[in-house]
DNA sequence: GTGAAAGCGCTAACAT
DNA sequence: ATGTTAGCGCTTTCAC
């Protein structure tokens, strides 16, 4: 099939180890004897075959993302970004979805987990307990879960939600609304709260429901026979799905309500009108991960915490309240 | 590191190629033999290691999918679904992005090619002759290229184009807009023109421009300087583009011009209005490509073509033509 | 600085 | 039906 160290060797009349210091270790011989190793396998057209590597060494080259859903568009991006990043740094990543479901996640770990040098859990809706067990067994990083000792990325929405706070009060509303579409406890509906309450605005929450377009529909009918003169939508979707109800109700945005989501999707660049939403990087949370991730793989980021912060994008969909 | 299949042999007290026939072929050993494999290996949880039975077998389980730029809302779905296809039949799917650009694209698929026992490549930018090459060196299908001799996907928009102009015709539109957004021969503007010339509707086309969401800002306002009343985008990304241009000049949708998109990604059922567009089915793509590479992979799909077509969905951005 | 040789975990002859 | 054994391509002691 394909060229072998071997072949590379007799190549440039060399032992094989030779072959392999040159690419493993290249200052560990000598320039010329390097330039001619280098010669030969370019002109045979030779790179190393992962597998054997990998079962020698016991090092694949490989990180695994583990992301829920890689339809919404808050993932490709940040699939994207740690490619590029991982790829400067010798890896490439693998990437696997789970289809939000537990038994999936744990059936797609173990697949990739295989393959991989190390695991960048997103969100994950694993017990702590085999948390702990996977994070025992290899190389691991939580993005949004926290389970003590082990690596973390933590991404907080607060300083971009303190901005919608800021934002919204700044043009005069008092009441507004959160669209909560996440269940259980490690949701944004917390901070949410807090920061408007320490705003000393007015919330009222809607849901919890599930993360979808039509959340949003449902929710702007509820809105709109209400008092409200704002929303805060779950993510960039559901608040689209508030911004289509709005136009078919006649209910003006931002004249009569303000809408905002979260995510900055390319959903909230191109809707009509623009969204105002919060800002996660993908460039900066693809970066920390990959970078945490190969620390821990090289031993030295084991329980470190690293954060990543938001900000809040104005666009169309804010404006003054209205009267 | 892990459980090999030494220790599950000397655990079942048998040998190891026992163990490996219970895994890989498992009619070859005795039902009660078979059994206290399968036990011995649930308990110390092994799972066989994929670089050695690659290294051995020259087989990684992997199918690699090279795309041009996952951010784009029109892949993820396939992606996924193509894992899912895969999955069941045995393989995993290595998803990989170029970013368009030719350099990239030559790396990523050496990068990837040797870990993965065939190439799906999307819409690929090589020339013709790099293609055939690596058809010749390892199962690749190609999407949307044509390489005599080698197994090929073709995604027909003909279908989805005719209903398109059927539709536009049913409502009165007699004068029409293609935003064309692709450079080079293998675009979708040929098919586009003979089809409404063939449905007796006058085509003006505009660019080739970009495939961005600020080329249909740009054509909007050219098309609302004109007479047509009908918009065909090149995609749907670009489709929003004129309908928040239009929202912007005060031109109504669809009462004084209708737009249609192409894809059917997220971004067409969540705008407002809605977007009519031309449907490609991502389980359809997905599917019929891993089939055709696993065919392939098998030597049973050689030069073999699949056709894939495409449907017309209607929304709401389209309706009669004014006057 | 370089070569020889062992062995990573597994599969596929081949032998029994 | 099951066991023995030779490598797959590479890295890594250990010699020299």
């Amino acid at each position: 099939m394909a060229v072998t160290i071997k072949q590379v060797a007799s190549a440039a009349g060399v032992s094989v180890s030779t072959v392999s210091r040159a690419f493993t270790a290249p200052d560990q011989v000598q320039p010329q004897t390097l330039q001619r190793v280098r010669e030969a396998a370019a002109a045979l057209g030779y790179s190393p075959n992962p597998a054997a590597r990998s079962l020698r060494g016991g090092r694949t080259g490989s990180l695994g993302l583990i992301i829920p859903d890689i339809a919404n568009p808050f993932f490709p991006p940040i699939f994207k970004a740690m490619q590029a990043r991982a790829r400067r740094l010798g890896y490439t990543v693998l990437a696997a979805d789970t289809d939000e479901r537990e038994y999936d996640e744990l059936e797609t770990i173990a697949a990739v987990s295989k393959q991989v040098d190390g695991l960048i859990l997103w969100a994950s809706t694993l017990p702590e307990e085999r948390l702990r067990e996977l994070g025992a067994e290899m190389p691991t990083v939580l993005v949004n879960r926290h389970v003590e000792g082990m690596a973390e990325l933590r991404i907080s929405l607060a300083q971009g939600i303190a901005q919608a706070a800021e934002h919204l009060k700044a043009y005069g509303h008092t009441r507004c609304v959160f669209v909560n579409a996440e269940h259980g406890e490690h949701g944004r509906g917390k901070s949410i709260r807090e920061v408007f309450e320490a705003h000393d605005l007015s919330l009222t929450e809607l849901g919890p429901y599930d993360p979808r377009f039509e959340t949003g529909l449902h929710a702007a009918t509820l809105v709109a026979a209400g008092e409200a003169t704002a929303v805060l939508a779950h993510n960039d979707l559901v608040a689209l799905g508030v911004l289509h109800q709005f136009a078919k109700l006649g209910v003006g945005v931002p004249d009569r309500v303000s809408v905002i989501g979260i995510d900055d999707t390319l959903l909230a660049a191109t809707s009509t009108p623009s969204l105002t939403t919060i800002r996660i990087s993908a460039d900066e949370v693809a970066t920390a991960a990959a970078d945490l991730l190969i620390d821990t793989i090289a031993g030295r980021g084991e329980g470190r915490v690293a954060g990543i912060g938001s900000r809040l994008i104005p666009r169309a969909s804010t404006g003054p309240a209205p009267g």
